[in-house]
DNA sequence: CGCGCGTATATTGCATACGATATACGCAGA
DNA sequence: TCTGCGTATATCGTATGCAATATACGCGCG
């Protein structure tokens, strides 16, 4: 049977998370609570709460007496976060030890059909972060992986990134094939390297795709 | 002159924080919506937003239909988030990059008053925590800065560990000591690695202090 | 026609109210 | 005396109410 039904606060927390991954909250939206609590069929005060909550993990901002927003895209936030994802996985890795070096062949797997061709950017972006998933799945440090995914659902606005972008791609696989295969000669620690280095390459794509978006506007 | 006036939500959680540091909220204690929110002279709706912030934070707890509480000591905690914070003062410094290098003589100034006889536990952990706010004063991540404290404030209940333990007085001594002479000879990813493994010795040194702690009780 | 200003409306931030559930207490029975 | 149960009380979780302030709109003026 079902556990327990959560309060409303941590229902509509998780709720909302998922309409800023479905793209029903675009960034730099303003989040009416009336609306939304109405739409939620909740009252106004767990709405703030889960507001509250989702504004210390940095998913939406407070504005002094404007209430909450979504943050909007910014190449500040992914060239800081981005770093901080890696380190963190790449600590992750070290700390899986012997037991991260099975996974190669599930991460070559994964690799492969991330790269294939006729994918939307949407279900690349959800293949990566199964990857990346895959990698510190063997990580036995709960606060670790917490975290991990906390800051790393930060910056899933950035997920668009993916879309048509072959060099990226490419780049991007290799990353992943080399990480793969330092795990499977068992040098975890260059792996661990190897995973930093490819988070910091990778605000370079993003910053890239940014300045497409913004030209097109 | 002060620029703005803050929400009550932001004060009382500044307010929280501060009691949870000066001990007026300890681990394991519960935390009475009515009982506080009259001490602070407002209504429980801002607190409970202040405390589900928090809570977000780590800093204290939800538990299903009985509100908040300080969590616990910990040992598995230690465990787990001594090493991030390890790793991403690691980051930190190494983001910093050469111009981490001058910070070198103040991180020895700062190290030999922190070794000095005669001073509390709290003292010296005041002392450690500006040492280690020294070290990465010069990263320019700002994410990473605001994680980094955030990360190391959940950790703050644990200061008492600097009683009373000259040997781990003595390990850290040695280690911020290495760390700094690191630094100075420009060796700065052998001074993050560093800084990595001695968070990491650092948890045996709390687990020791909660046992002891354990046994007078 | 564009810009600044004043008023009306919408929305937030906080306080209060109330039902539901957990906790505490006392009593009966072993 | 200890254990188990039932009731009383305390506390939480949520809804609603209200004052303060931000936003939107229309009008006068340059």
């Amino acid at each position: 049977m079902a556990i327990q039904r959560l309060n409303l606060r941590d229902q509509v927390r998780e709720e909302l998370i998922e309409w800023l991954s479905d793209g029903r909250l675009k960034p730099g939206q303003r989040l009416e609570e009336e609306r939304i609590s109405r739409a939620l069929g909740v009252s106004r005060t767990p709405l703030r709460e889960a507001l509250t909550s989702l504004a210390s993990d940095g998913l939406v901002e407070a504005v002094a007496r404007r209430g909450f927003r979504v943050p909007k895209l910014s190449a500040e936030r992914v060239r800081d976060l981005y770093p901080v994802i890696g380190s963190l996985e790449g600590l992750a890795l070290r700390l899986s030890g012997p037991q991260a070096i099975p996974l190669s062949s599930g991460l070559d797997t994964l690799n492969e059909r991330l790269c294939s061709a006729h994918l939307s950017a949407r279900q690349r972006a959800e293949l990566d972060r199964r990857w990346h998933e895959l990698l510190v799945s063997r990580n036995p440090n709960r606060e670790l992986a917490a975290l991990l995914q906390r800051t790393r659902s930060r910056v899933r606005p950035y997920a668009g990134s993916w879309d048509k972008n072959i060099a990226e791609l490419e780049a991007s696989r290799a990353d992943h094939a080399a990480i793969s295969q330092l795990l499977a000669s068992g040098k975890v620690d260059e792996a661990a390297e190897a995973v930093l280095r490819h988070w910091v390459r990778g605000v370079r794509a993003v910053i890239a795709w940014a300045d497409r978006q913004a030209a097109e506007a």
